[in-house]
DNA sequence: CTTGCTTTTGATATCGATAACATTTATACA
DNA sequence: TGTATAAATGTTATCGATATCAAAAGCAAG
């Protein structure tokens, strides 16, 4: 059990089998000429020695890792969930493995995060968001292999990019408030600086706002912990507490809406007859709610499959690809019961 | 920008500052004896050439492969995630990465992930729970690298373990409803075939029922999705329909309460003067749904802490470990509003 | 300026699999 | 039965870094 014993190679398994090692090697992948009796005598060898390829290995010799990377903000994120996993499914009908990073909304953790990934050697990599340090978009840009940007429609994009423009689609909030007739609109938010999708999402606000000739001074930034309720309850708070007559809200995510609604609920208000909360990602947590919360879908699974076919396409590529280097998806409001 | 150009390596890399390949490796990592003045020549041709690591050399060539593989059945689950998190965070100061991997709650699934993990060598694995295929348990066994089992303490562990006993777990929660009184008490789980942990729970409600007398027949056992709230809903529904008298109700987990209390309020109950509902696992979301999920803590952070303590200490052996082989952690139950 | 040490640098073999090419064996068909 | 073709297997070189051992350079003390 300990560490010392060296486990079998290839070799050993020829050996074994009273074949070439190259014979073990085409044995061992489907599709490959091999005569069924070898094969069988081969898998026969490879079991008795408890044999398991070495695929660092076999990925040096071919010269292919087998597998692309992505890095997401955080892990505590149903939405980038969502798109790691349908990004994961597209892929895994290549036979491309996902290897993910989480840069916590720190462009300098991305960058770290990025070298450490194309050290690796990706196929492909694939980044949420548009905003790098310097020597990261560098890193990106030498890579030598295809670059993806997602949830995010960057002005500079690097390559290719499959998102959308957050600040689209929070002004769909935006506008389903003022079509309720209401004017008096605030909005709650995190840090951003770190986080330009929220950012962007904020600039939606203060967009709709102006156009409407209404004020965007209702608004509260929290410090944002990954996945936390706790932030749109304090923002609640504070919105409600410097403008009482505050009639609808919207929040950068529909964590921060359930917390800013089950807050509105101790503070014995009703959500929404005594004030509308909007969120944004159509989290799975906002059906469920009562109210369920009115929320954005940016169709984070999609975006996944999307950058999945992409770099399908791209690796697969002769050198004649036409495909758009740009795809955009279409945020929708889903009108529930909080706004 | 095309897959063609080649990257550059170590050889053009020394060819560019005048020095061995050698020197170069030797430059490139922190603690080793190059003088300042090469390393410095080396830096720079580095960055002109925009020269990249390759690991998958390099850990082949040193025979390290740098990180610890961990299967988990779920991404999205707080709980488990945060075990990742804690284990991450552990192992990163030894400069080990983590290679994770979903079992979608499926043993199969987890054989196959666990012999693709194997076939990257990793220098430890941690697989969550103790229920394996007998392939995967052989595979694990055969692997020549620690291997800890975690979130479950097995009758016969494949080697190391770092859990807790979910049977006696779910009991706290149990002995807390009949401490309050309640004699009709249910449960709402999942699929018992798949999910080992959530089979104990069911048992600890089992156990304790009979240990009072009590009928163990208010169960609802629903297809549980990832991260799913419906089912709580459905639970809830069928056990109030055929049992309309239950006082009290476990489920599974604290989505699966979510989804059982909110579909009581629509129901027209009061959660927890009608019916009391209790959850497990400690998420934030708990905390901020009104009413509140009472559950239990089982400390998954700590879980991925001390596996991560465990590995760090098992690789740095030089043969001589005393560490217990079993760490066992202590949930503990956690009253909020709910029941 | 020589001896004996430490520090720095270099040459070579090697990790384990696969690509590319070469060769042998099997199969088909005239 | 012989030849053409396809299928199966083997040989050799190689991917890019590092371990290991060897050599050179730097340095202190006599």
């Amino acid at each position: 059990m300990r560490n010392k014993t060296k486990l079998p190679t290839m070799a050993d398994v020829a050996n074994l089998a009273g074949v070439s090692s190259m014979t073990v090697s085409r044995a061992l992948k489907p599709d490959t000429s091999v005569s069924k009796s070898t094969r069988e005598k081969i898998q026969k060898a490879a079991d008795e020695l408890g044999y398991v390829l070495d695929t660092r290995a076999s990925e040096f010799s071919s010269g292919k890792s087998g597998f692309v990377a992505i890095t997401i903000p955080s892990i505590n994120n149903g939405n980038f969930a969502d798109t790691v996993k349908a990004f994961s499914d597209g892929l895994a009908e290549q036979d491309l493995q996902v290897l993910l990073g989480y840069t916590n909304y720190h462009v300098d953790r991305e960058e770290q995060l990025v070298e450490q990934l194309l050290k690796k050697r990706p196929e492909a990599i694939v980044v949420t968001g548009g905003m790098h340090t310097d020597r990261c978009r560098l890193l990106l840009e030498n890579s030598g292999i295809p670059v993806i940007e997602t949830w995010d429609v960057p002005e500079q994009p690097i390559d290719h990019v499959v998102g959308f423009s957050n600040l689209q689609a929070s002004e769909l909030m935006f506008e389903h408030f003022i079509a309720q007739g209401h004017k008096k609109i605030g909005f709650i938010g995190g840090d951003n600086s770190r986080d330009s999708r929220g950012r962007d999402r904020y600039l939606g606000f203060c967009n709709t706002m102006e156009k409407h000739g209404l004020s965007n001074e209702r608004v509260s930034f929290q410090e944002l912990a990954p996945f936390s309720m706790e932030p749109g309850a304090s923002g609640i708070r504070s919105i409600m507490k410097e403008w009482p007559d505050t009639e609808a809200v919207m929040c950068v995510s529909d964590l921060i809406a359930f917390g800013a609604i089950t807050e509105c609920q101790r503070m014995g208000m009703n959500v929404p007859n005594d004030v509308k909360i909007g969120g944004f990602g159509a989290y799975e947590l906002g059906q469920f709610l009562n109210p369920s919360i009115t929320t954005i879908d940016v169709g984070a699974a999609q975006i996944g499959k999307f950058a999945a076919e992409k770099i399908i396409e791209l690796l697969s590529d002769d050198g004649n690809t036409k495909s758009a280097k740009i795809v955009k998806t279409e945020p929708t409001l889903i009108k529930r019961q909080s706004a």
